[in-house]
DNA sequence: GGTTTACTTGAACAATTGTTCAGGTAACAA
DNA sequence: TTGTTACCTGAACAATTGTTCAAGTAAACC
């Protein structure tokens, strides 16, 4: 992958990012890079492939991070820090508070099949990230193994998905950290009989 | 409103809550009433004003079902099946599960800013409804006190917008019965220091 | 020097979009 | 009957979309 590859990549990601992928026009990759058409065909073979590419790019990086998280000694305190850091993106980035696969979804419909396959894979990585964190917190004894960490894995998934939603809304970001805190003692509070 | 206008926004509403705002063209609303440009335009000004009031009747009827279930004796109970009513919706309508205002705010910048400024009133107004809800458990001892209603209210629609992505993407319904009665915990659980 | 390779340009295409409009129809009031 | 109102038809519009392509450029390799 080249320099300037990679570059197209970054811009791409900003304003799938930022506008949605229908909103997207390839007109405005090409504005952003101050490329012609041919020369971004020359690298893409499309928008639906760029798109693709950008998924894959993301979901990598988002899973390296909680991949980071569960490496820490202090397993608890880096989970409220992944929360912190990946909520409470500045304004100048406030998009970034919502989350590019979610997005996505909902214009689902509109993919074609292989940027909504890659899509689905996307979520699978980041599930597989959340399982590793959920694991390594059972076996440091900081929450229950009486749930399987797949399981829980998913609900703090499902956690995140509403609090970027709500990060994203929130007006001031004290009701952020109120449920960051609110996630916290949850996590560690009282399960149900598994299913 | 005339018997035709209704009809119209409830075909318009189930074709923006399956495909999204910019996916659904005029001509799919057209063809899907077997009407003619002409015939649409003479009772909405255009595409633009038709979501605002889709939002609108949307926003509407989820307060509604908010409030019946606020006026219930048994409060847990008819909270438990507000939310398994909403989050499991049978699969002829799984579309249905995602809710249409978050797939509206992620085309929010593709909205004209009198849109914009109903799909913000709409989530208001659905807050409010789950105020209304919170205040009610909170008279009837039946959760902590110590946190304004208001915020717990955020925290529940919070709770209740992962849950509708989880459980439209989820491959069965077992994880979203067990996600459930996790939430009716912790809703009774313990809460961080108000802020 | 000659040839290939990779990249660029700028115009153009076909399809789809939201919207308009001149003219028609049918029911009802005066 | 006459006029009004409300709705409808079907073609057409201008703009935007993703994409293609013939022609040019410039560095790299033989």
């Amino acid at each position: 992958m080249s320099e300037r590859s990679n570059e197209i990549l970054d811009k791409a990601t900003e304003l799938f990012w930022e506008k949605g992928y229908q909103a997207t026009s390839m007109r405005d990759v090409q504005d952003k890079l101050d490329m012609r058409p041919g020369s971004l065909y020359a690298r893409f073979p499309g928008k639906s492939a760029l798109f693709v590419q950008v998924i894959q790019h993301y979901a990598t990086q988002l899973r390296a991070r909680l991949e980071l998280t569960s490496d820490e000694t202090e397993l608890l305190t880096a989970t409220r820090r992944f929360l912190s850091d990946e909520l409470l993106r500045p304004p100048s980035k406030r998009y970034q508070r919502q989350c590019l696969l979610i997005n996505a979804m909902a214009e689902r419909s509109k993919l074609g099949t292989d940027a909504a396959r890659a899509l689905d894979d996307a979520l699978t990585e980041i599930e597989k990230g959340f399982t590793t964190l959920v694991s390594a917190l059972q076996s440091a004894g900081q929450i229950t193994t009486s749930v399987s960490p797949n399981l829980i894995a998913t609900w703090l998934q499902t956690q995140f998905i509403g609090l970027r939603h709500s990060a994203y809304r929130a007006g001031n970001d004290e009701a952020i950290h109120f449920f960051i805190d609110k996630l916290m003692l949850d996590i560690q509070g009282q399960w149900p009989a598994t299913p």
